[in-house]
DNA sequence: GACATTATGTTATTTTTATAACATAGCTGC
DNA sequence: GCAGCTATGTTATAAAAATAACATAATGTC
């Protein structure tokens, strides 16, 4: 049986260990050949193993390939603007009970967080059109 | 041989699809029997099915259990606000290059966002002390 | 104290995943 | 054109995960 994009045998389901981080890897990327996916994946899976893995992710939607000469580039199939907004809901709902609020002052709040003036500009900016009520 | 929790079998590891629906569970609800996580999981898994992935949890060591009366009650290792740090980090690192500026300005600009005044200010003055420079 | 009820414990089986050997095909340069 | 390199394709197998049947133990009730 081949593995055929147009026809998938799969259905998209929810990722397994392997393919989470495979996925990883191309929304870091936005766009990677095996090889080069290979390299930032831990345990030295073999060419082969990546490959294959490759084609089930591309059976199940998630990715796609483009040939580019002799090999292919992957990469995901729903852009990265929409994945994160549904990763970022899943965090706060799990995380910080559904709350922006709460996720916007701890990232403030870290002590990592390093922002630029224009940052904050930007910010503050966002803050007093919100306090000018609803849109 | 039992799974004992001070003699790990399995090492921690990174979480199955299963695993990680239970740990979102137990993250969202802080703590919960068996029966009450199944409740909340997809796909009608028995009850049998989720004691024992449970008990496999508990031996990597991501959960652990108080006994409550009779019955078990589940909760997770790391607490929460550990689990969302690391949670938030490899979300900012996969989906915002990193930047936590990126992701406020996401949740402020977010339709779904509605922060009561008090929060405004709360956020509004953790800007102020960023602009002041470094802590 | 026997019985129903409600737990947890053990073990087995099926299904899915992860892995990789092996095969095939297209270039490239001599 | 063929040897060697570099891809991708196919198929097999080992390992892990998911599932649940079956067994055992504690508790409460009549």
């Amino acid at each position: 049986m081949s593995l055929n994009p147009r026809n998938p045998t799969r259905s998209p389901g929810s990722l397994t260990k392997r393919e989470r981080q495979i996925m990883d890897v191309l929304y870091r990327l936005g766009r990677a050949t095996a090889a080069g996916i290979r390299e930032r994946l831990g345990g030295r899976p073999s060419d082969s193993t990546v490959r294959t893995q490759l084609r089930v992710l591309e059976d199940k939607g998630h990715v796609r390939h483009e040939e580019q000469g002799l090999r292919y580039v992957y990469m995901p199939t729903v852009p990265r603007h929409a994945a994160r907004k549904s990763a970022l809901k899943h965090l706060v709902d799990t995380f910080f009970d559904g709350s922006h609020a709460q996720v916007v002052t701890t990232l403030l709040g870290s002590d990592v967080t390093r922002l630029s003036d224009d940052e904050l500009d930007r910010i503050a900016g966002l803050i007093e059109s919100a306090r000018k009520g609803p849109r």
